[in-house]
DNA sequence: TAGAAAATGAGTAAGACTACCTATTTCGTT
DNA sequence: AACGAAATAGGTAGTCTTACTCATTTTCTA
């Protein structure tokens, strides 16, 4: 007898993921899909029960596919994770993967990219789709240009929730020098006031 | 014998185009469904067929779903227009709706949504999907619940960027109150550490 | 290899936020 | 009318961030 394979599968559109249920379940008849449309309910849920493969959306109020994965990995180590997202950019690309997981498929991608990067997981390998030529959000690339790689580096540990003091731990260098690279930061981009380099780095988080 | 009753529909994500034609075939199965990944091949189709509603993307590259119900209904002058889109802005919904289509769904609305839009579009009335605002994620809400009137006001102003000096000129009461509330806000919501109740704020501005 | 850019670090000052505490007044409900 | 919840406000301390200036060292590159 084949082992059951169970499928977590979260995003938060019903009507997206109503269809996409449907179509896992043409396609691979012999899996079982469990879906929901709050990550939070998910999680809840992989306390209980053991998933072979998590689908998840990238763009998710209150908890994004990327913390979403990490929350799943902390109950569920050996979890393999498929992104499923809309961003053909390379930077979304780049920082999902970075993040440890084991496939990246777009949402207008054909239904055959999914049910092929669900079968190349299952094998233990990666699986990232074919991104097309590169659509940017331009102007906040530009803007991202013109800062140094020590400056990116700390917007990105910015968009992490870290302090200076952490990030200066993280780093090796004085909560002084990230305070200064923070100004020089927000001279380049001409941030001012309150937190203002945060809330620009929380709202970049996908470029960084 | 009844009419046959013609949808068409256009969607440039393969997924989701198909998961949606399982979805509305499962809830009208006396309906047929036309659909197409390419506005162009769409309003090909058009000239030698004709469809009663048509169900459009908004946002897809070469011709939105706007300029696509023009182009169909210089064909078809009576066709009935429902606009599938992820867009809760205000505005965006404004320039639609005087676009002069008959419904306006979101794809994260729950699927009998869309079916209502049919049903009623097919009824000569129109359908507008109630926009967010008070269309919650509910474990956010709970949390919120717990709020009161006054501490659920700062919130939102420091969703909105205001501080807590601002907050005081703008609330006649003085900066050491709305500390004071900030900190209860914190407690009850059990938020810890820097500038977390900012980062919830602006997570859930949504809800505020 | 010389000059420019980047990274590092210090000083100083002010504003903002978190995290506790206590206390008084106002308001709504029973 | 009494009770409890909510709103108001002060105290105190520590941390974090912004916003400047200046100086030194490291690294890249023309």
């Amino acid at each position: 007898m084949k082992k059951q394979i169970n499928i977590l599968l979260v995003d938060n559109h019903p009507i997206f993921l109503k269809g996409l249920v449907e179509v896992i379940q043409d396609e691979l008849p012999d899996f079982l899909i469990h879906d929901f449309i709050y990550p939070e309910k998910a999680l809840e849920s992989s306390l209980s029960f053991k998933y072979d493969v998590a689908i998840l959306d990238l763009d998710m109020p209150v908890m994004n596919g990327i913390t979403l994965s990490h929350e799943l990995r902390k109950i569920q180590k050996d979890l393999k994770i498929i992104i499923l997202t809309m961003h053909k950019e390379k930077e979304v690309i780049q920082s999902v993967l970075s993040s440890g997981v084991q496939g990246y498929v777009l949402k207008d991608d054909a239904v055959i990219e999914l049910v092929i990067a669900i079968e190349e997981i299952l094998k233990g390998n990666k699986y990232i789709t074919e991104i097309p030529f590169d659509k940017q959000s331009s102007y906040q690339n530009e803007q991202l240009s013109k800062l140094t790689k020590t400056e990116l580096l700390i917007l990105k540990g910015i968009s992490q929730n870290m302090t200076s003091r952490k990030l200066a731990d993280e780093l090796f260098v004085t909560t002084k020098t990230i305070e200064n690279h923070r100004n020089n930061i927000s001279r380049k981009l001409e941030l001012h006031g309150s937190n203002s380099l945060l809330k620009f780095a929380l709202n970049n988080k996908h470029l960084l």
